[in-house]
DNA sequence: GATGAATGAGTATTCATTCAT
DNA sequence: GATGAATGAATACTCATTCAT
């Protein structure tokens, strides 16, 4: 692993204000985003995000700190993504008049479907957050405003929903799907997808029902 | 060696006969699995490994082809570990006359204080596993091994449980009971350890009862 | 890189068109020349090749993918440096009237010196080629732009030269020259090292001759 | 380069004087000359030896201060071998009423054939005594036999042989023969083979009829 | 602002040889 | 005499990061 100890006081990064600037940052973002997802963040090495940024290494280098708040970048502009996506759907959800249940499987599916479009991106920020405590804060915090958009979802639905501590039952049913969702990810070839998902949902629309 | 001419002659890797061999063995896995759940299999260099063993480097790789071998066999170690104690914990459960809703809490809590003990080394397992496609398959073999186990006893309550799929609900169970578990290894500090247990227990049996 | 999931990006290779570049290239083919000359292929480490060129070994590797690829750029220059003079010498032996013989005689005498100047890296030549089919290609190219120059010097002499296949007879005559200069930079101080010559020049003569 | 240098002093190497050890040390030496003809020296590892021979790494250092030893008694045997095929080729010609030319050929198609038939320890050899001075003189001092046969030879056609210095010509003789021969080897395949042996041939009729 | 050449700490692995049993 | 487990020095190569131009 190579460890952020140690580092030397570092001058100036850009602060991306002027137009340039921000199209130089972003340039590197997406080619590392493509680097990582299909390299893995290990074996891309900062030389090659650089090249297939059509940059220097130097520039690089004036936009970010090192290779870990590149990666912090791209965590939190794919977050942002995720949560937008969330809430659009949940907005949706709350405009129709549609049973819980419904809610669930649409929702499930939404999700899986967003998931999967990211799946190996999904799979190197598992692992990467398993090493970095940096990174885990930072998904926390998006998980946290993801959560209350699921609780403002579930206030919706009022006393349909029987969970005695609705946070934690959501934080409950978050890492739960989370988990699922990259186990079908990593397994979509060998199992039945429709099937454990379908599982899945039942498990949540059992639990939230009471 | 420097010639060109291929196929390194893979040293003949001692085969754990001997007394001291064996000991010799165990002390390899012992220094290993401790700095691995300490460091991480990144941060733990091999020279490290040989002189927690209080051995030579020689030593290590007379015993291991390398360093990857020795994280597979930990995990297999220990992955038998979970399993003899997941199968007795059920035949205990078996054995007594207890209700479908006790013989989860008590499995759910077994099985957590069990992942507790280990929790870093399953944190580090976790992380392994998501970059070695071997390692994914020792876990998997094992994982079926103890899906079998829940199936028996899923049997042992019949009708009581209301799985469409059996096979399938008990993937989707142990995934989910994985990952909450790790998400509170990783946060026993900041969270309610204990409602957590409490509402992922709740999701189970409503979902088994149906 | 500790990943399991193949292919090393191997780094991008410095393209010496900068004036530092090429300077930077040189010192380190300098240095390598000088210690494979030395000490041999095998026991010149390539944190020595850094060190005596003055540079990081992070250098050397920027400019070189190999150590191997160090030897074989050093067999590039040093095989252009003797064709060339070989190309030379028999230009000014085309443009003389001199004899056959007489040219047999400058001709061994003059590469027969060439080949003393660098004896001893000829000797790791000789090595490095038996371990190294790469290497082999390499020389066997040079060796075959040579065997051309000589047909060109016998073609001058035209029927004087008595061989049935020219083509072959120098390969044969090329392979003894070579071991015949090697032994006497072996063996120089033990050997009457004109006689030597002497007797290979007329075996060379006689042949010709026919 | 595993060097020489810095040997320990070593305790009693085994005499063989008893039939047991004899036949030990033979395991050893054939093991070692079939590993060292396949993989060259430097592939070959003394444990592999010591598990082809079916001895212990321990029983091949009872007998052997070192794996270069092992390599220096495969030369000497080798050698003897060579030395005495070509004395008996030359018993065998001597002894027949055939010409110079006649006894030229015969002999250099019969070291032919003999070098071809350890045409890889031949190459093994070659590499070995570059970097082993000690080697080096084992082969200098058969070479000296062989020559001493060959003067023999060359005294029976008398002042048919018109070299002046007979020691010395038979030397680059002989040195241009073990080249001629090992690049036949090498290139058998992409060379005319019986074309090169006969201009070699053709060069030293030439040579030694003046 | 940009460049890209240079840095150098860090690491897995091999194998001839020893020596306790 | 034999065994084979243990030794440990030695080495090629990577890559995040810096800084002179």
């Amino acid at each position: 692993m190579t460890s952020l100890k140690g580092k030397k006081n570092r001058p100036r990064i850009i602060k991306p204000v002027q137009k340039r600037s921000i199209e130089t940052r972003n340039r590197i973002i997406n080619a590392a985003k493509k680097l990582f997802a299909e390299k893995g963040f290990d074996d891309t090495n900062t030389n090659l995000i650089a090249s297939q940024s059509g940059l220097s290494i130097g520039s690089v280098y004036a936009h970010f700190t090192n290779k870990w708040e590149i990666f912090h970048t791209i965590l939190e502009n794919f977050s942002l993504e995720v949560f937008e996506y969330l809430k659009e759907s949940i907005n949706d959800i709350t405009k129709d008049r549609i049973t819980l249940n419904e809610a669930i499987e649409l929702l499930v599916h939404g999700l899986y479907k967003a998931h999967m479009l990211n799946g190996q991106l999904n799979a190197e920020i598992a692992k990467f957050i398993l090493k970095d405590p940096e990174a885990g804060k930072i998904r926390s915090a998006w998980e946290q405003k993801m959560n209350r958009e699921i609780i403002r979802l579930i206030a919706h639905f009022g006393s349909h929903v029987k969970i005695e501590n609705v946070e934690i039952g959501i934080t409950v049913v978050h890492r739960s799907a989370h988990e699922v969702f990259q186990y079908l990810y990593k397994n979509k070839d060998q199992v039945d997808e429709k099937a454990i998902l379908k599982e899945f949902i039942t498990m949540l629309q059992r639990y939230l029902n009471g």
